[in-house]
DNA sequence: GATCTCGTTGCACTACATGCAATGGCCATT
DNA sequence: AATGGCCATTGCATGTAGTGCAACGAGATC
């Protein structure tokens, strides 16, 4: 919509890919060195890119600081947590945290087996979305329409052969898990990883997020962690009320 | 430098202090609302802000995807990561990279006690630069006239009796990092944390990043971290002499 | 059902971003 | 050393594109 504020941002991505100089960013752009140069130095002034010593650009500092922010600051993330923490206490293994976001589904916490660090090391990275159970969870309660749009829109990576293989099928796959309110992923990325989770639902029932217990073959079998649905499903619903309560505690604060 | 960027990028750490809608972004930015959507509608569609439900804005996913692929592209990040894995399983403590960037320092790495795992959660977090070990060695081979300027600006939280108090003393501290070539956080930032580090340089002696080694005193005392100085050493100069053979390794791709 | 609030849109105006061409610094080549 | 080429930088004239205004419409509130 707005072409100045348009070519500056489509500098980050191509930055993302590496460092460039004046030239190349200008010639990706197509737009003039000047240009480019006083986009850059925009940029620059908000610490979204760094110039290094031999004068190329690359992505900036800031660029952390607002993604830690951003996440700190999810109202989901907050409520969650102590619950997610208190299930992998019980059941000691990895528990997610997701939400979905303009086609895309991202991990917003994670407590590790015994380990209660806030990893971000996922965060940004695209789930699987085809295969992973939160993923599922997420897209199954889109509205009919936009559900198939995206599920034409997405590649079906072949993960093994559990993975869903097409829109088809993922579309069934989806129509189950919003017929039972849970879902799996047996294999279906990772061969030897198996996981449960449930949706987490806001005050008009619309799922707004979705969390799910991981564990490989190795500890426990599919059957095995299945048996820790209920509780799973405990814990979503338990947030869920928490999150219905008090959706937009901070409105006040300006 | 361009009015309309500058506009669009200083909505976003407006939100990252939390969601807003729509008048509260025009009000805060001093535009009319008609600008303020436009300027919403660019950073959406970038995927750098995400539209809530109730027509809310926050900070959005993409912001975490060019982070994550910002830090690994780093070079250094590259090159360190697989000394800093060594130097772990040697001495069993935590691990630091840090490297300088417009008067911020900050973590590109972390190898933790026995748990090889890139952990970013400490990432984009100012590091507490009047403390850190590494913070001295980045700061102590700045040029004279920048490192007064910088000293002057920042702030000297006093978060324990060793921490230095002001500019002066934190330039005294840094006279000596630079003298000695090494560096050291003992208690300084938290009582029970200490840290020593050595400097990483590039083909022209110049300090371009830094490492260190954290462990809290019930495990080993000061004394004993010191002893780990000489390893600490030996793996930054190895990390330098990697770095200085190839700093643009990828400057033919396009 | 009326009124208020907030997001949205079309439009006229001019401020601002753009491209050009010229300058200067840096490195490599002879 | 001197020269030529490359690249970042800058001032300026042009006109495009961003801006604010005012009117519209949807949704909530009483």
């Amino acid at each position: 919509m707005s072409q100045t504020v348009d070519r500056a941002l489509s500098i980050l991505p191509l930055l993302a890919q590496g460092p460039a100089d004046l030239g190349q960013v200008a010639d990706r752009l197509g737009v003039h060195k000047s240009t480019a140069l006083r986009l850059l130095r925009t940029l620059h002034e908000h610490g979204l890119v760094y110039r290094q010593q031999d004068n190329r650009y690359r992505l900036g500092a800031r660029l952390f600081a607002l993604a830690q922010e951003a996440v700190e600051n999810l109202d989901m993330r907050d409520i969650a947590h102590s619950h997610l923490v208190a299930l992998n206490s019980q059941c000691g293994h990895t528990v997610h945290l997701a939400v979905h976001e303009d086609g895309e589904v991202l991990y917003i916490d994670k407590v590790e087996s015994r380990y209660p660090v806030r990893m971000y090391s996922r965060i940004g990275k695209p789930v699987a979305i085809t295969v992973a159970a939160v993923a599922k969870l997420l897209l199954a309660d889109l509205p009919e329409a936009e559900r198939r749009v995206l599920a034409e829109r997405l590649d079906y990576p072949m993960y093994t052969p559990r993975s869903s293989p097409n829109a088809a099928a993922f579309l069934k796959e989806l129509a189950t898990v919003r017929e039972q309110g849970w879902a799996t992923d047996l294999g279906g990325h990772e061969e030897s990883i198996n996981c449960v989770g449930a949706p987490i639902r806001g005050a008009d029932g619309r799922v707004v997020a979705a969390m799910s217990v991981s564990a490989p073959n190795v500890v426990v079998t599919a059957e095995e962690l299945l048996t820790l649905l209920p509780l799973v499903r405990r814990t979503a619903d338990a947030i869920s009320r928490e999150y219905s309560g008090n959706t937009h505690p901070s409105k006040d604060a300006s």
